[in-house]
RNA sequence: CGGGGCGUAGCGCAGCCCGGUAGCGCACCACGUUCGGGACGUGGGGGCCGCAGGUUCAAAUCCUGUCGCCCCGACCA
């Protein structure tokens, strides 16, 4: 047994680095703070990128796409927009290289009248162009998504979590009214809340956030919020409600049915590849990852097993006729027969990839007509019947699926607690750490106060009906609702 | 950008204190025996010791600088 995924109880960071490395979804490139996702961690982000585009589709959206490169001055027409991104961004300043005795350097020739900034998100650039599109009320909505790049200069990166350039979607609508626009807005953050739980297993919390965590830009953000394995919340996906400001910062505007000219109303949303790195922290173990049978892009590995030519031959035909029947019934299957590696290394090298169904078939079988099938999740073995197999397959898939948000909910649950005390609070951020749910007064002074002190901050202020009302609990202050708090990513 | 750690084969590391021209495990290649949970044996290939200077007869090792990575802060999807 040569594992060399660490234990997570010793170095969560690590882990999820080995994680990432064991199951080659991604790696550090050469360009700091970039990079490389390999085929592994593509293949996943195709099939995350197929079934929401298709829930886009469904929800009345199109796909577009908007150039990478911003001109600095769109840039600086929000005042909130700018605030949020100048101390990020990437610039274009000149065009050309040339020789020179010290090799090849920028040409001080090619500078560029105006520097083109690339893109930290897209609102000015799309808001710009939506000036053009927008005339009368007949023009709207307009329900656009991109999928896209977009580089932000972080400090420190982490794999997926954080990356100076990472691939994402964003939505970009536009409105005739206020009410059509929020609709849009919630409408956004229950799709990313039905993709997370229903797809990548993942459960999370919808909440507004507060002033101090909203978009520049924004008069709402939404959001999904999930509790990872360390007990650290990750924000996993925005949707967010821009009222007028970038119509009225781009000069948007449209003749209403009453003949009046209006500033139209805005929304944007989207999730990043950092939800991959929510699946790996939702459902990885010492062994390594655990994908969901929805997103898995191998579901299910039949690896055969012989001991010389005659075996080989039986084996195949029962394997390959196992394979052609699961893929007929829609099943993603892989038949791995190459004869190099021994089945036992096959059996571990899936293991750490995550494929969450493994199916063994040697002589044994062929003459039982058996199957051996194992589950990624449980790590359970059973003996079945070579009859009606592909249900049996897909039923154990749609089981594993299950059963992996049933055990991330319940860990989600077991890690959330309510505190009324500023003590207690602090007791349980430094131990367990966890979604806790707590009074606050609404201020962002109190909001800096807990964060500087705990280093936690308000993942989201929930969005319950029936709010119980209560007194901060770090000011004594009146408190509408708790608000969720948790260390964050 | 502040504080700490680390750059030696694809990966993980030893060697550095005390200079003498590079080694271990895994991986890789060949052959044979194996094959129901990461096989074993024998043989083999692979290194500008991060980079640039300096000291020295001689530098992975000592000195200076520099770049990069990781962790902790500030910032963030």
């Amino acid at each position: 047994m040569a594992k060399n995924i660490i234990s997570k109880d010793k170095d969560y960071a690590q882990w999820y680095l080995d994680v990432i490395k064991e199951a080659k979804l991604a790696e550090h490139s050469p360009v700091r703070g970039c990079m490389v996702i390999r085929p592994n961690g593509y293949a996943l982000w195709e099939n995350m990128q197929a079934v929401l585009d298709g829930m886009f589709k469904e929800t009345g959206h199109q796909n577009a796409y908007f150039p990478l490169f911003i001109p600095k001055s769109f840039l600086s027409k929000e005042a909130q927009h700018v605030k949020g991104f100048a101390k990020e961004c990437a610039i274009v300043t000149h065009s050309r290289l040339i020789d020179s005795d010290d090799g090849v350097i920028v040409d001080p020739s090619s500078k560029l009248e105006e520097e083109l900034v690339v893109r930290p998100t897209s609102e000015t650039i799309i808001w710009d162009t939506y000036k053009n599109w927008i005339q009368s009320y007949r023009d709207l909505p307009i329900l656009i998504n991109q999928w896209a790049n977009v580089v932000r200069w972080e400090m420190r990166t982490r794999l997926f979590l954080r990356t100076m350039e990472f691939l994402w979607q964003e939505g970009h609508t536009a409105h005739a009214t206020a009410g059509e626009a929020l609709e849009e807005t919630e409408k956004m953050i229950e799709v990313y809340r039905t993709f997370a739980e229903d797809y990548m297993a993942m459960p999370v919390t919808i909440g507004k956030k507060s002033e101090e965590e909203r978009f520049p830009g924004a008069i709402d953000t939404l959001c999904i919020e999930a509790l990872m394995q360390d007990g650290k919340s990750l924000q996993a996906g925005t949707s967010h409600f821009l009222g007028q400001n970038f119509a009225k910062a781009f000069d948007v505007t449209f003749q209403d049915k009453d003949g009046e000219v209006k500033h139209v109303w805005a929304s944007s949303w989207g999730v990043s590849t950092r939800l991959i790195g929510g699946m790996i922290m939702t459902h990885a173990d010492d062994d390594g990852l655990i994908l969901p049978p929805k997103l898995a892009p191998t579901q299910v590995v039949i690896v055969p097993i012989w001991k010389n030519d005659e075996q080989l031959k039986a084996v195949l035909d029962y394997a390959g006729a196992l394979e052609k029947e699961l893929k007929e019934k829609g099943i993603r299957v892989k038949l791995d027969d190459r004869d190099f590696y021994k089945p036992g290394w096959k059996f571990a090298q899936y293991e750490v990839e995550g494929v969450p169904l493994r199916i063994a078939v040697g002589p044994r079988d062929v003459e039982n007509n058996k199957l051996e099938i194992a589950r990624r999740d449980t790590k359970t073995k059973s003996l079945v019947d070579n009859e009606n197999v592909a249900q049996v397959i897909k039923d154990t898939l749609d089981e594993i699926q299950t059963t992996m948000f049933e055990k991330a909910r319940k860990r989600t649950e077991d890690n959330t607690r309510t505190v009324n005390t500023y003590d207690d609070f602090k007791k349980i951020i430094n131990k367990e750490s966890g979604f806790i749910y707590a009074h606050w007064d609404g201020t962002t002074e109190t909001e800096l106060k807990i964060k500087d002190e705990t280093k936690a901050t308000i993942r989201c202020i929930p969005l319950d009906e029936n709010p119980e009302p209560g007194t901060c609990m770090v000011t004594g202050k009146p408190s509408e609702r708790r608000v969720l708090f948790a260390r964050a990513y």
